[in-house]
DNA sequence: ATAATATAAAGAATTTTATTCTAAATTTAC
DNA sequence: GTAAATTTAGAATAAAATTCTTTATATTAT
């Protein structure tokens, strides 16, 4: 990991799409170099992956929302039985075990309200486990990177 | 937006690298059609992009948090200079203003603890305006798919 | 400091993929 | 049921990825 690479990366994870050749071209080297640092930076797992990034609103799902959750127990079993119940959801996009004024961070992509209503009552609720669970709606995306601030 | 398109889009968003050809041998169909299709969801605003997904660890970022931060003024000129300035900071790889609780959580990568420390202290605080926040620790990322469960 | 070695890059050649074009097929509207 | 519009197939072309060989650069040991 030179810089170069750090170049490739940043390169990367804001245009997935951007050629080698136009790599190369940027960072004033031949294609060859190229190549052959960005798979080595996949295989090393430096990146994990390629994706689309979809309009969240356009392919349907008006709203976003984030949950902290409590749980009444924490022992490994029930954290472990928790964290493999709520991956299930494909309404949980995302999920983080903290450390803070709560247990558990989920982000949640529902439809619509209504949606969203079905799986906090039918869905989370009927977890057992669950002491508390606080929702917020987001109203603005005010900053959505999904790229690391390499420098 | 047929069922067609959806399928395109659900392996984009798991595969932003896959080729044409492949769709098109998934899907049962030729080259043309995808790739008219897939120009088609691009240039409609369906894909917003491609992007490379890094490892944050191997790349240096050791440590996630999100913030729940509550403002002190919510008139629309406060809540414009806190965006426009909370945008800024690079370690801010998200910001969403919330209808709940509290008014936005961001979420933060950076280095270390240290690094967290300084952000926290010198240059969040250091915004005007702001009441209280709030720090979780991310321990575990139980789920994180960053792509949209589109059926 | 220099020679030997290892690593990285250049340049050309090849393979694969994306892209374009034309014609055929399918769907849609009336 | 027919005409128009849309979609797809299939072939041809352009561009990109990938491989290979040679050259240059950097590293290490002496």
């Amino acid at each position: 990991m030179d810089t170069i690479d750090r170049s490739i990366l940043l390169l990367l994870q804001k245009d997935g799409k951007i050629t080698i050749k136009e790599i190369a071209e940027r960072l004033n080297l031949t294609t060859t170099p190229i190549f052959e640092r960005v798979k080595k930076l996949e295989r090393e797992g430096y990146i994990k992956s390629y994706k689309a990034i979809l309009d969240r609103k356009k392919v349907g799902f008006q709203l976003m929302a984030f949950c902290n959750i409590t749980l009444n127990q924490h022992q490994k079993d029930f954290i472990k039985k928790f964290e493999k119940d709520i991956q299930r959801f494909p309404e949980v996009v995302e999920c983080y075990h903290v450390a803070g004024m709560f247990d558990y961070l989920i982000k949640i992509y529902a439809e619509d309200m209504e949606r969203y209503q079905d799986f906090l009552s039918n869905k989370l609720a009927s977890l057992e486990n669950i002491s508390k669970v606080q929702s917020s709606f987001v109203m603005t995306e005010v900053k959505d990177f999904s790229y690391l601030p390499i420098s």
